[in-house]
DNA sequence: ACGATAATGATGTTAGAC
DNA sequence: GTCTAACATCATTATCGT
């Protein structure tokens, strides 16, 4: 059956009921690809976002406080939280519908204009007349322009109750034939083609407004890329309904294709980062600082384990990333971390987990935080003028001999104190690497042993067994750092004491191994996937290193991973305790030159396996309870 | 053939000046 | 607000040497 056919008519169906229906629930164009739900989904409570205050909205993000902590807790359901502000229902402002035009790339004259013409009730029309008045000047408005604002323009407030608020939509009469062209030209314009632009108009009707034309083309993309990607990877249809997922049918598919979709703030990237938490990449609290104020959580109820389940990637992804993993792991906010604030190196993650985030411990010993304390030898050569106490992110890659001897030489060319500009240059290339001095105007890459003692694990961890010392920085480069990890994973001992059965995907050098067993968390069974024979390897000489006294198996391709096979390890390991994985960030990290591709490269669409196996687990375990 | 080496920007955020 | 500059970033590719 075709998949993208039903889920675009549910969507339109679902779509329409809603806003022209009861017209309570809508809550404007920007969360139409919210609409792929079978079941009333949880939804956040935020409150003040609608506040006109002069502070940023964000600041203004809460979730309803909880009594209790952790996925126990059964969130209400929609009928029975508080009413109609729960979702998007806020009044519109004037200014707030000003910038909300001016955010689509009117200018602010043609705005005020379209707005004293109709009323500031009319949003719709409004919007009419300005796309009136930009086919009348034969100039519509920038593709680039609106690129640009959207998402500033979803930081000052929201720009979308603004359309939601318009309960007027029958009130226009736009069945003249010239309404239609209009319509059809003013799409094209927008960046749609004419194919999208027609087939939209006959789905929609001749009545549908330009916003919700152009709605239904993105839920049509989106149902088809769903679609596509699900039947590229070997998630079937049959699978789906054998074990009675139905997730994968409701969840929706957006890759952040900002310039045709509007954002919500909640839906922004940058809400989810640091702005949203206050102070910067700390999630929901790192040991020694003060919690920060949102240091509690309410779970959707779907994300409830069991299992639980723990995925991380890089934090600064391409815009919409992380919004479109997010949405995939049941509508859980990834908790933003930088590892700073466990070891003397910054490694900003992003972590989206089912775990109790009260009650966590860190590792100890406490790693040393500062370079100086992880390598006092280097203060002896620090110079003064380097103000560098913590390194930035542990890459694959290491600086080369050849710009080590640029910097000696540029150094030895100079005073005692070099010049403002060959300072900056050496700090520029030592901050780019992550060089440490280690003598006179020397500077060096770190060691492979030493980044695995900044990473958490211990010495020699990917030493020997026949790994190339190329392929040790990679691998290292590529892993988890292990006290952050462990500061999340630490909630899991008291539940466990006897023990975990863990599935680890894309487990690399065994970071989420290495943290549960150094938490004294006892591993019944690991499942582990991943790819590398070299990383197997050291999986396995770990493993066997520590005196494991539980039984690891090791299988290397999570596109063969099916149903079959995970419902015959749930069956023999009575089910999973912990599904945890760091799917590939290649096509994600911003050091990719050439193939930074978002979530839809070669490498970092695995994803997508991460999402579908846990999606199965979850389905056979339940189906087995 | 394989590992080591070196050269190769782009995307996005943030801070600060205006 | 708007603009600019500074800054950070789990990397890929071609080439060289063995």
């Amino acid at each position: 059956m075709e998949m993208s056919g039903l889920c675009v008519l549910r969507f339109l169906t679902e779509k329409f009921e809603e806003r022209i229906g009861d017209g309570e629930h809508f809550v404007g164009s920007c969360l139409a690809v919210s609409f792929l739900f079978e079941e009333p989904r949880e939804v956040f409570v935020l409150q003040d976002w609608t506040s006109d205050s002069d502070n940023d909205p964000k600041e203004e993000l809460e979730w309803e406080s909880d009594e209790e902590q952790g996925a126990a807790v059964r969130p209400p359901l929609p009928c029975e939280s508080a009413g109609p502000s729960e979702v998007c229902e806020a009044g519109s402002s004037r200014p707030q519908l000003v910038s909300h035009f001016m955010g689509m790339g009117f200018s602010e004259d043609l705005v005020l204009k379209a707005i004293k013409e109709n009323g500031e009730e009319d949003s719709e029309a409004v919007l009419e007349t300005l796309l009136t008045y930009m086919a009348l000047e034969k100039s519509p408005p920038k593709q680039s322009q609106i690129q640009d604002n959207w998402s500033s323009a979803s930081e000052d407030g929201n720009l979308d109750e603004d359309v939601a608020d318009g309960s007027d939509f029958e009130d226009e009469d736009f069945t003249d034939i010239l309404a239609e062209d209009k319509k059809f030209l003013t799409l094209v314009e927008m960046g749609f083609s004419t194919n999208e632009a027609s087939k939209a108009i006959s789905r929609c009707g001749p009545e549908a407004s330009i916003l919700e034309l152009a709605d239904s083309i993105h839920a049509a993309e989106v149902a088809q890329e769903f679609d596509r990607r699900l039947r590229q990877s070997t998630y079937t249809n049959n699978e789906r309904e054998r074990y009675g997922c139905s997730s994968g049918k409701k969840r929706k598919f957006a890759e952040g294709n900002t310039n045709k979709r509007k954002r919500s703030p909640t839906e922004n990237d940058s809400s989810f980062s640091s702005s949203m938490f206050g102070t910067p990449m700390i999630g929901y609290g790192v040991p020694g600082l003060p919690l920060p104020r949102l240091s509690t959580r309410k779970l959707p109820e779907s994300a409830a384990g069991p299992p639980f389940f723990y995925y991380e990637n890089v934090a600064l992804a391409p815009k919409g990333v992380w919004d479109t993993i997010s949405r995939f792991l049941y509508d859980i906010d990834p908790e933003f971390v930088d590892s700073k604030f466990f070891c003397a190196a910054a490694r900003k993650r992003a972590y989206v987990h089912n775990l109790p985030i009260n009650d966590r411990f860190p590792l100890l010993p406490i790693p040393p935080k500062t370079i100086f304390e992880a390598f006092p030898i280097s203060r002896k050569w620090w110079p003064s003028w380097d103000p560098r106490t913590q390194f930035n992110c542990l890459q694959t890659c290491i600086g080369s001999a050849k710009l080590t001897e640029r910097i000696r030489r540029a150094l030895e060319n100079c005073d005692d104190i070099p010049p403002k500009s060959v300072q900056q240059f050496v700090i520029n290339e030592c901050r780019k690497w992550n060089l440490v001095w280690v003598g006179h105007n020397k500077v060096a890459p770190l060691e492979p042993d030493e980044i695995e003692m900044l990473l958490g694990f211990p010495k020699d961890h990917t030493r020997g067994g026949g790994i190339s010392r190329t392929e040790r920085y990679r691998s290292l480069g590529n892993s988890f750092q292990v006290d952050t990890v462990a500061y999340h994973l630490s909630v899991l001992k008291d539940m466990f004491p006897h023990g975990i059965t863990v599935l680890s995907l894309f487990t690399g050098i065994g970071g989420a191994e290495v943290a549960l067993h150094r938490l004294g968390i006892h591993l019944k069974t690991v499942v582990s996937v991943e790819i590398s024979e070299l990383n197997r390897n050291i999986l396995k000489s770990w493993w066997e290193q520590t005196n494991q006294t539980g039984t690891l198996i090791e299988l290397a391709d999570v596109q063969q991973l099916n149903g079959d096979k995970l419902e015959h390890l749930i069956s023999t390991f009575g089910g999973f305790d912990l599904v945890v994985g760091g799917s590939p960030c290649n096509n994600l990290a911003g050091s990719n030159r050439h193939h930074r591709d978002g979530l839809e490269g070669t490498h970092s669409a695995l994803f997508y396996d991460y999402f579908r196996i846990l999606d199965l687990v979850r389905c056979i375990m339940g189906k087995n309870v």
